[in-house]
DNA sequence: CTTACGGCCTGGGTGC
DNA sequence: TGCACCCAGGCCGTAA
């Protein structure tokens, strides 16, 4: 599954193989993940890259155009779960579920792949893209832990659901938020707002240090996800909480437990991550919460 | 406003 | 051999 880690893989490797390659033509296969498939196959041929970067979970490829038109276009790229792009010589058998082929200068081709296609893909202009991009939270790895514990703390969600929220921090999926959540010993169903400032700064840790590792080790390679090349990644086994349910933990030897959090498999360790007090309701507090909420509708209704 | 939840997209893998 | 069902991540609509 394509996040952070394993977009940056293929960003790092796209730069190195598109940067400054002009585009000579565009075939499509099914278009049903493309914006606007008629925009790409007439835009995209004639452009150059001027060069390729990560946003969150997003890849943006910066296009030149050859008209000397000022406009800046953008191909942002979303590989969903199973999207993959791979740069080859175009005589390489195609493999099934292949819907795009770019034509580069240099004889090679650009293929995106993609068995599912919950990926997307879309030709914007500056302004457009900027209005795709503007929605998300901060980079991850470039946060202060000042401003991640403000971010966090703003939550009253579970702090898995807040890791997993784009609009909070851009880019962390189900494996990284389970692998930081292990690795700083917060139980997945904690309450943002609920975390002390020792939980915020030892999270803050672990989410920058799993991800730079995995970033190193160019991402996870569960089941699809590959790099430009092909070429898998290795961070898959240094994972210590992800689908390692049933498993023995590997601080203390604990049976790792997989639960449903926000909608999504949820591995922890039910010792090192001592689960949250329970919320109870109690009866006094009810009145005094419905009495709040009277006055709040009145004053709605003011207005 | 925020949050929770269910449904949707798709098709490979699994289990009967 | 066939087939129903589960599940993955992101997003959107709806309800509270």
């Amino acid at each position: 599954m394509p996040e952070l880690p394993e977009v940056e893989t293929v960003a790092r490797g796209l730069q190195a193989v598109l940067s400054g390659r002009r585009i000579l033509a565009v075939r499509l296969g099914k278009t049903d993940f493309i914006d606007d498939p008629a925009a790409l196959e007439q835009q995209l041929p004639g452009t150059t890259v001027s060069r390729v970067r990560r946003f969150g979970k997003f890849l943006v490829v910066d296009l030149q155009r050859s008209d000397g038109a000022a406009e800046e276009l953008s191909l942002l790229i979303h590989l969903g779960m199973t999207g993959q792009l791979i740069v080859c010589p175009p005589e390489v058998p195609i493999p099934p579920h292949t819907h795009v082929f770019v034509a580069l200068d240099d004889g090679r081709e650009l293929r995106y792949n993609d068995v599912r296609r919950f990926g997307r893909m879309a030709l914007l202009a500056q302004g457009a893209h900027e209005r795709v991009l503007g929605g998300l939270g901060v980079e991850p790895l470039e946060v202060s832990e000042a401003e991640f514990r403000t971010r966090i703390q703003a939550r009253k969600s579970r702090i898995k659901a807040v890791l997993l929220n784009q609009s909070v921090l851009r880019g962390i999926g189900n494996i990284y938020a389970d692998e930081s959540l292990w690795r700083a010993k917060i139980h997945p169903e904690k309450i943002g707002a609920r975390l002390n400032d020792d939980e915020l700064r030892r999270l803050h840790r672990a989410v920058q240090h799993i991800l730079r590792e995995a970033i190193r080790l160019r991402g996870s390679s569960i089941s699809d996800y590959v790099d430009l090349d092909g070429g898998r990644g290795e961070f898959q086994q240094k994972h210590r909480a992800y689908q390692h349910d049933g498993k023995k933990c590997y601080r203390c030897g604990t049976i790792i437990r997989r639960i449903i959090v926000a909608g999504r498999s949820t591995h922890f360790c039910p010792q090192c991550q001592a689960a949250p007090p329970k919320p109870r309701k109690p009866r006094k507090l009810a009145t005094q919460r419905s009495r709040k909420r009277v006055s709040r509708s009145r004053r709605k209704a003011k207005r």
